[in-house]
DNA sequence: GCGTAAGCGAGACGGTACGTCTGGTCTTCCT
DNA sequence: AGGAAGACCAGACGTACCGTCTCGCTTACGC
């Protein structure tokens, strides 16, 4: 690697990224436990100092990555919303959650927020707070439109929703194909 | 804490128990960070290498106290199972799931798992496996009493049931009172 | 290396050991700059919490070498001391400070101790004070057995005698050959 | 402090002054530990940078302090040198690196010479080799007048002289009231 | 009834990673 | 040129636990 070009007296956004990159790329391939600061600073090429002036801990670069990566790669449907847009986003989610880098960073940060207090804060506030805030809009503005009629109000209809595919990717058990279909039909069906 | 009496070339019953409620305790007290096997086995006024002989890791204290703990708190029904009893089980899910110290066990082991492949196996043969199985059994039964029409077959049932709770469990949210009611109503319902 | 081995829960005498020798060759081959418990912990094959459980500092490690070290290289002579006697430790301890690791453990104790007034304390009690008590009974005996008639008072004249030695081995001069003799000769003489 | 006026593209000579007065007070008040660059620049209201620019390192600050400090405060008797005038030189000598602020810094070289050979190698070619020459001068001038009879060949007889005052200051003991008394009268003496 | 075998509390050991700190370099901006 | 500020790499610091090991003791079993 190239020794990057130093930045002066400015925060250098290479050496961020390359933070980042470098978290994300471990927890894939050595699992959360490979994950530690000092194997971080080693593969960005940065200073530990470095990492610890701008972020408090390991999970909050976990969680800049997965808040960057969400928006990018699971983003919240933008058309006006129906069961078809919702069953898709289901569809997203569950490939999200299964299949993608970034997923792996939510389920980690989910399980984080088990072992410590301050995490399941930020990880809430940062990250699960304003992610339902925008999925709740989907939901009301379906119903509001009559599109959907759910049979739930609009935070146990995402939990509804949502959990299983969560718990699914959590027990690293297949997530029936059926599951998004049956779902919607029957708890957001017309009846 | 009197020297406890030495069982000589014997397992040493009260030692065994004294170190899954220490782990427990210091679970719930000090959460996962605190539960180091120094922290066990000082609580448990257990020398390590006891520890070490007896479990390969502290997550194996958990599952163990985690399975004796599910069996007492939180059994399978044994009546002939219909919607009723399967309402009745989703509800004591609940409760074990937010209320239970041996719920928080399950929640860490969950987390655990998904920092560390071998927890998972283990945790998925010893607990969930069986479990699953378990709670399997109670579906089909009722299915086949014609107690209940499920729209899913029976693991994906599971999923959609248990999901959501622990999904917000996990997250910290309060599990939605209509939740089970409905859940049960639209997805075992006759129609 | 052969892993050492284990002595249980007794203190490790060859790890001790093994720490002594890392310190006196690191500080012979790369100076007191290179002389970090971390490069000791390397060398010695042994880990930092236990050079830590045992030494506040490295200071504390070159000084139980240095003690060890004088005690075996420089012993203070045990024969009736007459000018005689004195004369040849005088030039061994010019050469003990010139030529053996030993010395150089002196000389960096005697610099440390200009920077940290902890190290001074400590250096006085532990190697300068006894030291020079028994050089004080070498002078006192041979004075009162009329072997010499010294000039100046006991510690004035062991300043005199080791103070030139001393002075030229920091500045890295030559200890002039003849430097002994005159002084036991003008200063311990018999007029 | 007022903020020294601007030299424009020259150096500035008060900059550079007050670098030298932050350093000696520095390691006066909180001894060499206490004595960073950072520290100094802070003292003195100058950047670090401007420190860097200067002085390879911060040794080489305390060496010019030493010999402006020297030159000042422990001048070589100018007069025709006697037995008297080398007497009041050592009393003068003795005064300075027990007394002098100066003084301090003359040890704290010495020690940390012993650290580092490039700081040796400085602290000769600097000070103490011109130092040298000029007190030599001073004892053959006064042999080639007969004013004394040196025992020793002249750097021998400086070693001899020095050697105890600098070994007394480096160890924290007194100088012995009689010593340069009795080195002067038995080594510089008549016969 | 005594030797063997195992479990036990205690704690030292070699390690890894932690989070903190300092040192020296570099860059930007302003005076 | 020089001040101020501050980011950056490098790497040592002392701490906390890890999992392994040996010690010295106690008890239970079987010859």
């Amino acid at each position: 690697m190239p020794p990057r070009t130093r930045s002066g007296n400015r925060r250098d956004e290479t050496a961020r990224l390359d933070v980042l990159h470098a978290a994300d790329d471990l927890l894939v391939e050595h699992g959360f436990g490979g994950l530690t600061v000092e194997a971080i600073a080693k593969r960005a090429g940065v200073a530990k100092q470095t990492i610890y002036r701008w972020w408090p801990s390991k999970v909050d670069i976990l969680l800049d990555t997965l808040i960057e990566d969400t928006e990018k790669r699971l983003p919240i449907p933008t058309d006006p919303p129906t069961a078809d847009t919702i069953r898709e986003y289901l569809r997203a989610y569950a490939r999200f959650v299964t299949e993608d880098p970034a997923g792996k960073v939510l389920l980690t940060l989910i399980a984080e927020s088990q072992h410590n207090p301050a995490t399941a804060k930020t990880f809430h506030e940062r990250y699960l707070g304003p992610r339902r805030e925008q999925e709740r809009a989907m939901i009301t503005a379906a119903t509001d439109a009559g599109e959907i009629t759910p049979k739930l109000p609009p935070d146990a209809t995402l939990d509804v929703l949502l959990g299983p595919i969560v718990y699914c990717a959590l027990t690293n058990s297949p997530i029936p194909r059926t599951l998004a279909n049956t779902l919607i039909g029957e708890l957001l069906g017309p009846r």
